[in-house]
DNA sequence: AACTGAACTTGACCTATGTCAATTTAGGGT
DNA sequence: ACCCTAAATTGACATAGGTCAAGTTCAGTT
């Protein structure tokens, strides 16, 4: 993990700032973000930024790549918990003798923002909008938190596949929008079984029947999908989620 | 829907307090809180208190009785996101435009604190440790979803009810200590069915199994767990979370 | 260009859980 | 005490997805 102090983006022309965490604040509240984020973090691919079991101290903004959260589970697996993409926002935790429930590593090269926790708490009483922003992007994971609970409990294999493969590509094109429906995809096979709860030879013999079906291929770390409103309709996502998600 | 502004109970002598949403808050701070509290609402047993697509308005701490939160799946079916029990928070959710992505019922008859969300956040500048407080209370609902998904997602049908069955009875134990190892059980076997991604029948199937193997019984609206160190044996329930349940 | 390990693919077979269709039990209301 | 409906139970059978055991492909390295 190498820490970057010197030269860092400004706030202001950050390119995931949009659809970031900080993006509905005001000029002036970014600059006391921007006061906040003294570092900037780069992660190798498979570097961990915390562990399950860690003191939280830093809250994360991810500037470039894919993060992946993750419990270990009791059979010595892990069960993957989201992922964090370019512009999301992860392990923020109050509390002083609290520990991390999960741990968090990169799934590609990795960029981060850091913020100590403690000031945020700090400046929290002059900035209340800092604080009732965090709070709204807990809202929204923990919507997507209720969805995957939804989606795996209640899905075929064919569907959550299809569901993630959606989420996935909807909110990567957030913040890089792309002309050939093309998005960069850092997931094996068996990273989409641990999300959903399949092996990875199922997820295979899935993957595979949506690409003979020529909804979407995925090659060379590329995930195109070539049928949006299809796999909408094999994924089961509804109609109010799938706006939310800016597919339709 | 009954309303109850008269004669409300004192959040100091709340007997849900100490476990409650607001249990470290001092003294002074409860004042703010129960200023806030200018209702008590009464729901029958199949009542909703919010459904999914309202827009929110108030949030609420249960004062008494169970609440079950769900979304609505593209089945017709419905999936349980989490029980609020006596004590515990719901329907918190920022943003004006946003609405609700799940529905709340009662499972029992219960009663409710509410607190109009606008004020909260009006309140919040003077008073960051209510915000922070809020924050804690989501950071537990956030772990307890982390755990559900991994027990949806990995577990056996026996493991996943023999889990749910130990988080409920620690979370009731816990402002209702009880010396017979019994706790009032709101939910049918569909609930728990709904909650875990399984069929009735099947729930029924495990329940059975585990009645024989003299771990728990389960009559008239009562829980009983006979075996708790076995039960979390059964569960795979890690020793970590059993002692924040405070189970051993 | 050959080498290597990780990721992906394929096929045969197995099992946990779902489905369907009755039947029994139990708690709340008269 | 009786009725009535929701809940629990039982058994026979079906299937989605898991397991095991080989391959095969592919990206990165020498």
């Amino acid at each position: 993990m190498q820490t970057l102090t010197k030269n860092l983006p400004k706030c202001q022309q950050c390119p995931v700032r949009a659809s970031a965490l900080f993006g509905h604040l005001n000029t002036e509240m970014l600059d006391v973000v921007r006061a906040l984020r003294t570092h900037q973090l780069v992660l190798e691919v498979g570097e961990h930024l915390y562990h399950q079991g860690d003191s939280p101290s830093k809250a994360y903004t991810v500037y470039e790549g894919w993060v992946v959260l993750y419990k270990n589970t009791h059979d010595g697996e892990r069960q993957i918990i989201r992922f964090a993409l370019a512009g999301e926002f992860l392990g923020y935790k109050l509390g002083n003798n609290t520990v991390y429930d999960h741990s968090a590593q990169a799934l590609s090269d990795v960029k981060l923002c850091s913020f100590p926790i403690s000031e945020i708490i700090n400046e929290a009483g002059k900035h209340t909008a800092l604080l009732l922003a965090i709070q709204s992007m807990n809202d929204t994971t923990m919507e997507r938190c209720h969805s995957s609970i939804t989606s795996i409990a209640n899905k075929t294999a064919e569907q959550k596949v299809a569901y993630l493969f959606l989420t996935l590509y909807a909110r990567e094109q957030e913040v890089r929008a792309t002309e050939d429906n093309c998005i960069p995809f850092y997931l094996t096979q068996e990273d989409i079984g641990d999300a959903l709860g399949l092996t990875s030879i199922h997820v295979n013999r899935v993957v595979q029947g949506l690409r003979r079906k020529g909804l979407l291929s995925c090659k060379n770390r590329c995930l195109s999908l070539h049928k949006i409103e299809e796999l909408i309709e094999v994924a089961k996502m509804d109609r109010f989620e799938a706006q939310q998600f800016n597919l339709i």
